[in-house]
DNA sequence: TTTAATAGTGTAATATTTACACACTATATT
DNA sequence: AATATAGTGTGTAAATATTACACTATTAAA
């Protein structure tokens, strides 16, 4: 009747043209020296969503992301000592902020570390389970969500959105369709800015517009 | 570090043209008397998928039910001894199949009986929010999904079929257009049956072709 | 035979989706 | 100055899907 309960977190970015997912090294037994979700256990008085800030934290070194519930996970078989139940939360965050704050403020994980999530290493515990389920429930909700605005820069160009849209789905895209589709959505301004620094002609950049965005979504 | 672990699940049917949710009365403190979920505790060793057909059955009755999972709940303060932490877990029943047989087999519970999810009393712990996130998500996926059809019988009009997609979006549809889309869709089974016993013009039955529906589903 | 209740049906206008290829531009290289 | 490189930016026609909209057909009961 009473079981022992973590959270763990997916924690999504992208970089490179590749989605991302930040795994942690354990230095603890089972799966020492394994990579797993950052992950830990809630404290007894702990609202779960201040347990999802704090171990996010700990384990990652990263302060202030909100993380959404996908979904819990219980095997009996999860652990020797027994059941451990824990429930996983989701995140997307740019690369940029955060490329030299990951890390570990805690004993528990020896280091933490980006991984395409088309090349991962094998998961301590169930965590491949997570992050596939995860990554269905990403690909389903992409139409109506902020997702690929979170992974971005706050000034993006059509072919970066098209390649986190590429990533998410798995598959190619038409570069014309893609843009027709997504400037019809009335949610992207585009700014009178182009990329710096590149060797070639310089993209356009563009900007998403949360209060658009959210009036599309709102009535229906 | 260890919190008490319990199921509740949200059962829905259809029936006299309303979304029904069943609702069990409480037999103990807290909320003794109140109207909530069926639900209770997991047992130590017990996988959480067995738990789920253990409590659906203990609670309802009702056998053999696949229950999906929905999310968890977790708030310190659901309850005066401290956490306890709830997954919460959806399905779809016929209403022909169950209608005398919704009944608790153990004394947790007073009785059991079906709501429509419009007109609900007041319920106990967080069970309405439970609920609410349950209709949002059901109304998010029908268009993917087959829960239309779990909750009607083998054979079906489109007329009932029709009000089952009204109840779950909460809104009103056009004849022509659904009747010309659903059938486009070309896992409707047309059948040389119509409906017996009615005072009126007898509708045509149809039924669910589970094999083409997961074809259209399956490559994309 | 009439009434009441629901079943069943089509079309035109509009919007969305798909398939598809080449010229343009900025920089780096010689 | 000329050229190579690498990625940007753009249009159209065909097919498909969506929307708005109203009357006739059928059956059983009165």
């Amino acid at each position: 009747m009473h079981t022992h309960f973590t959270i763990d977190c997916v924690i999504y970015s992208f970089h490179e043209g590749q989605l991302k997912v930040l795994l942690t090294e354990r230095n603890e037994s089972p799966y020492s020296g394994w990579w797993a979700l950052p992950g830990f256990f809630v404290n007894k008085y702990e609202e779960m969503e201040d347990a999802v800030a704090r171990i996010s934290y700990e384990m990652t070194g990263l302060k202030d992301i909100f993380m959404e519930q996908l979904a819990a996970f219980a095997g009996v078989k999860r652990h020797p000592e027994g059941r451990i139940l824990t429930v996983a939360y989701t995140t997307l965050i740019r690369f940029d902020d955060v490329k030299n704050k990951v890390k570990p403020v805690t004993d528990y994980m020896r280091q933490a570390n980006w991984f395409s999530v088309s090349e991962l290493p094998e998961l301590a515990f169930d965590h491949q389970e997570i992050i596939n389920l995860s990554l269905d429930k990403l690909k389903r909700s992409i139409s109506y969500s902020t997702a690929p605005f979170e992974l971005l820069p706050d000034k993006f160009t059509l072919t970066q959105l098209q390649q986190v849209y590429e990533e998410i789905l798995r598959k190619k895209l038409d570069k014309r369709n893609f843009r027709k589709k997504i400037m019809n959505l009335g949610y992207l301004k585009e700014l009178n800015e182009v990329q710096q620094h590149v060797s070639y002609r310089a993209a356009r950049l563009y900007k998403f517009d949360k209060r658009k965005f959210a009036k599309l979504f709102s009535q229906e």
